[in-house]
DNA sequence: GTTGGTGCAAACAGTTTGCAAGGAA
DNA sequence: TTCCTTGCAAACTGTTTGCACCAAC
């Protein structure tokens, strides 16, 4: 944990950034949630508890700060609010993600399963990939058992 | 073209919802649009050209019925706005997009190119997979050929 | 007459911005 | 001092909603 703001704290100082208390607590919040796919008013509410001066502008701004550095992953389920994920460290490829349409859990992928795709791709569209965003929408493992015994 | 309208027509129809001038008029102009992927601001603007009465709250509710019959995808490339592509008929999935982060143009892939991921996902994640969103960001090939010319 | 659909304006939600004030180098 | 950064409120943008009115059956 603490070795990791370390290290986020380097990558801002490289880019001319300061980490802030603010900013500091901000990603604290990131950290201690990295399984969720957090939106900036949830990551607002949450770093509201333990600092309860911050102000919803810097949350915004700070989450801004840390996409741009690829800190974060900035997502969009299509339910109309930005969600942001913690880069896994060293990870060159945004991981995946299962949304259940019933309980509207939100589960990752960190396997690449991409690599072939890519590189027909790149391959047949001369397309150079950057990035990619891949997203299942279907039911959970949970919700299907659920389902069943309803029959 | 025409056919096409009478098949959507039928699709409504068959929902219980009738395919009223403003309704018509809207799928005209996602038609003609197809290759584009319009925002509702967009297809308003388009729709207006002809049918100068029509309001945006119509399209709004017509683009929500047409998304909610799967005769057109809601997509959303992280900027902030709701775009609308048209499916192609009798698609089982959703086709997947290149989006170019240097002139900001649009390519589909209609192939399918997942089968063997989402059977890896099914299998290994136990998710029942319904539908998917992948998006590509990179540079196309006309950016390429610029980026060299200019170095 | 009932029902579904429309246009308008107002409301809303998420996000961004202007600005005066605070704080570190 | 100078330059970032912050908190607040206001502004903005895209989207949704309430409501009176209209049209079709």
């Amino acid at each position: 944990m603490e070795d990791r703001i370390e290290r986020i704290k380097k990558l801002l100082h490289t880019a001319g950034y300061k980490l802030t208390p603010q900013r500091e607590a901000t990603v604290r919040v990131l950290l201690e949630h990295e399984e969720d796919h957090l939106s900036a008013e949830d990551v607002y509410l949450l770093v509201k508890e333990k600092s309860p001066e911050i102000g919803l502008a810097t949350v915004y701004r700070t989450l801004e700060l840390l996409t741009e550095l690829k800190i974060v992953d900035k997502i969009n389920f299509g339910d109309g609010v930005s969600r942001y994920d913690l880069r896994q460290e060293g990870a060159t490829h945004f991981h995946h993600h299962l949304v259940c349409i019933e309980c509207g859990s939100v589960a990752e992928i960190q396997e690449d399963l991409l690599e072939e795709v890519e590189a027909i791709v790149e391959r047949d569209w001369k397309f150079k990939i950057k990035d990619h965003r891949l997203t299942f929408h279907g039911i959970c493992y949970r919700c299907q058992q659920k389902d069943k015994q309803e029959e």
